[in-house]
DNA sequence: ATCCATAGCGCC
DNA sequence: AGGGCGCTATGGAT
């Protein structure tokens, strides 16, 4: 049985809707009401349907009442409209009131008058309409089965990342304090720098005979730089380190501290940490191939600097778990290439090539593979690919398939049917006139240029779009598992943190090898959801630690 | 004052 | 001539 939930002034009206799509009586109930109308009916299991999980979840979680499965409308929406696997596509195509919206903060108490209906209002009406449209675009595709998993596995994504905001990721301030403290001296008055900043560019600099420098412009030290006779093209790390100067030591300690104290120092430390919580706003298909992003709080690129101060609290331990080299395990699973799909099953893939005497050294397999999903044609990756493409033509052969499809300016699709966007109008201009007979040779090149560059991204596409199916339904599936562990003394495992193709649940530590066990569990059933009996192997790293900075 | 692009670096 | 992001600071434009 599905639910039908559209939020309206003041409430929302809830439907009931049975399997032969025949809808009881509507009931509107206060957003207060919501919350026992979920508890009176989830232990049946029912699914709710809501335009966007983002907006009532929050408040349900709030309200103490998390919900099982969820269908997410407009997140639904975004994927068939585009798919390639509607032939007909989706006839809510263009009502623009269920495209991409301004999603409220998470944390925000909705008020009533920004609901997202940018477009126009949603009633319940609509709401059901669009579910109706949905069900049936889904059912009349050829790959109905790809598609449920896809928009199932997306909406309980959406439920998982309102939940990780509303537990929050485990954080212990005090200790991220003493490293900044130690690393960059007390903090500042705001505005102030850090006496070891302050330092550091007092050394620059004297170095570099530039008095008033200030080393957090790019062009300032570029020309201080150049009147030291350092003749650097940019001021990034890689160029610097080239440089044999006094200047360079400390202008490269200082951009680290500085890149420490900008993105993670005590401002970061106020705005996103609360009680013992990091709590960031995950934005799910937030990315083009449907990784997830955030909003603040950079919560995806914690660094490894920083990662000591995420503890698990007493009595309890984190499970860190990371696919290990999923980006080549999918591709060898979505292209059936058996001898890939048997390096799959060794553990170490990069390790396995090695093994199968495809190249020399485990780090030119990774050089070599990571070329091949990214599209390398120069340097060492460029030399090995043809190795690359002897020993496994059929995962080979996938991926130029959807560069070439790409550069041809046309759109490619993952495993699950998440399509590609098609080039911008600017990019078939230039394919256009590049093929008229005045074109020039420049506009040639450039044209060849821009083709080559859309093929990387169509090629990268297919393999980081179904990479983050196959992580979603290892996330949905483990969090059906969590929910059937029994709490120790009252406490339950709890997914705490979700990036790309890890996670982390804090449990109590007896359940520690449980948790670990439902992880393990789950990555083999969503490498059996998506590609069936693919002899394809999909490997976790799994440590069981007190602190984030001792997993991996 | 506010918006936007760029540089640079962090993560996968 | 290696894909996808977010974030900060800077500096120019409005």
């Amino acid at each position: 049985m599905d639910v039908v939930v559209a939020p309206e002034d003041g409430g929302v009206v809830v439907l009931e809707l049975g399997p032969d799509g025949r809808t009881g009586a509507p009931r509107r109930l206060e957003w207060e009401q919501l919350p026992g109308c979920v508890r009176a009916l989830e232990p049946a299991g029912p699914r709710w349907v809501w335009a966007d999980t983002a907006v009532v979840y929050p408040r349900l979680l709030r309200a103490g009442t998390p919900v099982a499965r969820a269908h997410d409308l407009r997140l639904a929406h975004a994927v068939l409209v585009r798919s390639t696997y509607l032939a007909d596509g989706l006839p809510s195509a263009a009502d623009d009131r269920w495209g991409p919206q301004e999603h409220p903060a998470a944390d925000a108490e909705p008020s009533l008058l920004d609901l997202p209906t940018a477009g126009g209002t949603l009633e319940p009406a609509d709401v059901l309409a669009e579910h109706r449209v949905q069900q049936q675009a889904v059912t009349a595709s050829a790959h109905a089965g790809r598609l449920r998993l896809l928009l199932a596995a997306e909406s309980a994504g959406a439920l998982v990342a309102a939940e990780l905001t509303h537990v929050g990721l485990p954080f212990d301030a005090a200790a991220h304090d003493a490293l900044l403290t130690q690393l960059l001296g007390p903090q500042p008055l705001p505005g102030g720098r850090p006496a070891a900043l302050e330092a550091l560019a007092a050394r620059i600099r004297a170095e570099l005979g530039a008095p008033g420098l200030n080393p957090d412009s790019p062009p300032e030290v570029l020309r201080a730089l150049h009147g030291a006779g350092v003749e650097a093209t940019t001021t990034r790390q890689s160029e610097l380190e080239r440089f044999d100067h006094p200047a360079v030591a400390p202008l490269l300690e200082y951009k680290k501290l500085a890149r420490l104290l900008g993105a993670n120092g005590w401002a970061w430390l106020s705005d996103w940490v609360h009680d013992g919580r990091f709590r960031p706003d995950y934005l799910p298909a937030g990315v083009v191939t449907g990784r997830w992003a955030t909003r603040g709080g950079g919560a995806l690129q914690l660094p490894k600097q920083v990662r000591a101060a995420v503890v698990a609290g007493p009595g309890r331990r984190l499970v860190v778990a990371d696919a290990a080299q999923l980006e080549p395990r999918v591709l060898a699973a979505m292209s059936d290439d058996r001898a890939m799909a048997r390096a799959s099953r060794a553990g170490d893939l990069y390790q396995a090539l090695v093994d199968q005497g495809v190249v020399d050294t485990r780090a030119h397999a990774k050089v070599a593979m990571l070329g091949a999903l990214y599209g390398a044609t120069s340097g060492e990756a460029g030399q090995l690919m043809p190795r690359l493409l002897r020993s496994y033509p059929a995962a080979t052969g996938w991926v130029e398939a959807a560069a070439r499809a790409g550069e041809r300016g046309e759109v490619v699709t993952t495993w699950l049917g998440r399509s590609s966007p098609v080039p911008p109008d600017s990019w078939r201009e230039a394919q256009r006139r590049a093929g008229l007979p005045e074109a020039t040779a420049a506009e040639q090149r450039r044209a060849r240029a821009q083709a080559r560059d859309w093929g990387r991204f169509t090629r990268n596409f297919v393999v980081q779009g179904t990479a983050a199916e196959w992580a979603l339904c290892w996330l949905a599936d483990l969090r059906r598992r969590l929910g059937a562990l029994p709490p120790v003394a009252g406490r339950s495992p709890a997914l705490v943190y979700f990036l790309h193709d890890e996670v982390i649940v804090e449990t109590p530590a007896e359940l520690a090898e449980e948790v670990a066990d439902a992880v393990r569990e789950a990555a083999h059933r969503a490498g059996r959801l998506l590609f069936g009996d693919s002899g394809v192997t999909f490997v976790l790293d799994v440590a069981c630690v007190g602190s984030y900075a001792e997993a991996g």
